[in-house]
DNA sequence: CTAAACCTTACAGTCTCTGGAAGGTCAAGC
DNA sequence: GCTTGACCTTCCAGAGACTGTAAGGTTTAG
């Protein structure tokens, strides 16, 4: 199988199939004769794990021990949960911190009345803190 | 006063003040005899305003608008008012995100009993979707 | 035979800085 | 006057995770 199909099964872009073969999180495709990568249908099941895992906001560097985890069929579940319960602690700060720029833009623009005069108390806030 | 003094007062990095001068974000600063950056108490006004609208979230390219609206004491806070609310809409959508990755991963680690044994339903869950 | 749809590599660009190297300037202390 | 250390300068590279483009080779359909 072709670069190409694979992306398609997988839905994992060529170029980025290249790109994650480059760094080293895949391994090196075996090639044809005529040079093309040639792949089989465990390697689409692979990109799917790692677009899976990436969809999920896995930075790619843990999608590279969550491969690893996955390969190794004597690991601890614990060892995965403790990653993913990482990644999720991660994730809630992200939330929180989003949150929190949201009020406060939602305080401003409650603020500000919007219309065509030029005073304005958004970035009167931005100006003054 | 030098870069080092304006970076102090206003919380941006020298290096970052000197980045933002490179890409536009903010004019050229005057230069002394000895070539060193020049500035006066306004500059870090400036950068304080651009500080306080990056910690918010807006795109480089989003402050540079705010600041021409900043400076022009003629425009509408409409105009204001719709770019922060845009930003909130797109801020509101990155939560949206976040939490339905967050409420996935959580679902995938409470079927995970996350023990010695390598029987793992997260990594299961990456693999199969 | 040709055109299109593939594939290849290599390099540049995205975004927002951050770090480092190599060197010039200035103020304080001896 | 000299040294030391804290400044300042420019330029180039790297981060993360791709994405785009250029320039070319291969294969397939009509």
């Amino acid at each position: 199988m072709n670069i190409g199909s694979v992306a398609e099964h997988s839905g994992v872009p060529a170029k980025t199939i290249r790109y994650y073969e480059e760094i080293g999180l895949i391994p090196p495709a075996v090639r044809s004769d005529n040079g093309y990568r040639s792949y089989r249908q465990k390697d689409i099941e692979i990109l799917r794990f790692i677009q899976r895992s990436r969809k999920l906001g896995f930075s790619v560097k843990d999608v590279g021990n969550l491969l690893q985890l996955w390969n190794d069929t004597e690991r601890a579940s614990a060892d995965v949960k403790a990653l993913a319960l990482r990644h999720i602690d991660e994730i809630e700060g992200r939330i929180a911190e989003l949150d929190s720029i949201r009020k406060t833009l939602l305080h401003l623009t409650e603020c500000c009345h919007g219309d065509d005069r030029p005073d304005c108390p958004i970035l009167d806030g931005l100006a003054k803190g």
